[in-house]
DNA sequence: AATGAATGAGATTTCATTCAT
DNA sequence: CATGAATGAAATCTCATTCAT
């Protein structure tokens, strides 16, 4: 079943060009733009070579989907890896240009169900392990003195971190800096600075 | 409403009839399943017709913007009026059906220039206004401990109330009760219940 | 149900025009040949006017099907009625265009569902009309000193009239002229020339 | 299948396996579903290998009609060996799964001009070697007292069969069961039962 | 105020075929 | 013997839009 689907290597030089266009048309133009032949045009290739490697449109933006996942993953990895393990997470969350891929397979999800399930899937896998391991560093490196359980939180960064990269793709800023900075502020109540120290 | 005889207009019936039609399939289907064909055939009219009262597509779909965008500062002001007003904007963002809109909206933006221009006056516009009232209820009707200023905390509970809405439209509900129960345990603290023995 | 799929009026010369290229297409060059395209071409239409009368492929084919339909019900009414009916039913099950479209359509049926049973109805309904005319005539106009029923004697037509269109057409001719004469040597045995006579 | 070993020549397995998918997709889908993707697909091979084996389309179908022509040739022979070669010819022209295919092939004739030529041939000769064998059998086997001759009595039976097919496919049996009674009984004339008595 | 007709563009997909390895 | 890569053509359908009535 996983490999069914699989044409042209999932190596391919090919096949990773298509990927990059498909992804960067999305993130600039929305995911709409991301038709066979504007993703041709965009990487310089003839549209039936898309669909040689991605028979259904379907396969190719869950494709691009599952691309972002694993860069996500490992992005959140190294997040949770850190010194500051929280702060980088909020990093992740205000990431623009990740962000901005997310926020359009989520509207891409509406109509397309393969989308739909896989956008699905890898959240609820990704809040699953942001859980664990901010489960882990209570107590050790941080704590939550407000009350909010390690999943809670993922989700609260996730959505404040979204609606300030939406509207700042609007070009809507009001309220940002202040909302950006009580987080900071937050954050470093949560997970203090000197940790570090305590640490060494 | 009290002119609806004055077709085409307006006020004409037929067209609150097509941005109804338009404004529940982008809800239901996504912003890219409305097209002038698919709105016509689900509001029972000819396609034609939607293009006589909406020269072109941008049109139609500003035009529900601009719909929508009245009934939020509708819901909006009418939150802002009650006991607890922090509590009734929460409310307000936390709203499936206005948000799911609003989520296709931002979406369009990214490749409707109308759009986009549309959305980002009215978010600022909202914002502003929220933060005006938000400032005159500070001291009387609650505080802000953790120092967050208003127009900030309108972007807090924006993003928080919309990524409820969008990872819950996926299927995805890790980490939401712990989520939802922590907003409100904070906005208790910010606008304490007994404010309304306080009142009378 | 019925006038739900009618577009650009029923009467409409375009329309017309559209099945008529069709119905040439299709028994000139087969049923695969009939594309919106080359369907287009030869009415000398652009192709998107094709879609516009008729949605879908299915939709086309199946008025054409019906249009050949409706032909022949009025070619097996014309035959009943003439002076000696079993030899104009023999005439319209020999007749060439007629016969070469319905054998194109049996073989569409295959794979176009719409087709089958549009096909399988009308088969149906024409050999009940022709059993039932034959039943009235028997005893009066001729008899059947073989014993085959009337529904089997129209599938005897049918199928020797048939084979003859099929092989025709592939230039096929070996037994043609015997089995023709056996067929109407036959036919004059169960309904003399001289009835005429009789009846004046 | 003595040479069975020797791949790629006419003899393949994979030949077989090729022939024997495209046989059964025209069969149970028409031909239009007869493409190099799909059959390669139906037969768990890549497309590439199809066009290894048959470089075009056309080589392909004709070398299945090829193949089917040598199967009925086997049946026809079997059938004109048995004791009651009029009876095992009708059963010949009957058999659903042969003539289904028979018909697919007629009808592919009409744009297929390679497929055209091989079925024109090949009917042409099943025709005359059934005739002359029937010939044979007259005035020792059977008669045929309505005076038709082998060839016309060839066609009959063909058609007969077809029509029977071709309806049932669709579904369509109203008069059928008469057809076929009526057909067995000129057969029990023709060749009478007792005609094995007779001979030994 | 509404509609039927028409059209060019483009989206999605399938196809047969070629070529190099 | 077999396959992966590539491609041009075409099939089917949807779209937004224009125009005349």
């Amino acid at each position: 079943m996983a490999t069914a689907r699989r044409i042209g290597g999932e190596n391919s030089a090919t096949r990773e060009r298509i990927l990059e266009a498909t992804e960067q048309l999305i993130r600039e133009q929305g995911y709409a733009s991301a038709s066979t032949r504007r993703v041709a045009a965009h990487a310089g290739l003839k549209p039936s070579l898309v669909h040689y490697y991605f028979p259904t449109t379907d396969d190719l933006l869950v494709a691009v989907s599952k691309r972002g996942a694993k860069e996500s993953d490992r992005m959140i990895e190294e997040a949770l890896k850190s010194d500051r393990p929280l702060r980088a997470l909020w990093e992740f969350f205000s990431d623009t240009s990740r962000t901005r891929l997310v926020l359009e397979f989520m509207a891409m999800a509406n109509h397309r169900d393969a989308v739909r399930k896989h956008m699905a899937e890898h959240s609820e896998e990704m809040r699953q392990r942001q859980a664990e391991i901010l489960e882990k560093l209570i107590g050790t490196k941080f704590s939550l003195p407000d009350g909010c359980p390690p999943a809670g939180l993922s989700v609260l960064l996730a959505g404040i971190g979204r609606v300030l990269i939406m509207e700042g793709g609007l070009g809507v800023t009001g309220g940002h800096e202040e909302a950006r900075e009580f987080v900071e502020r937050w954050l470093d109540m949560l997970e203090p600075a000197d940790v570090e120290k305590a640490e060494s």
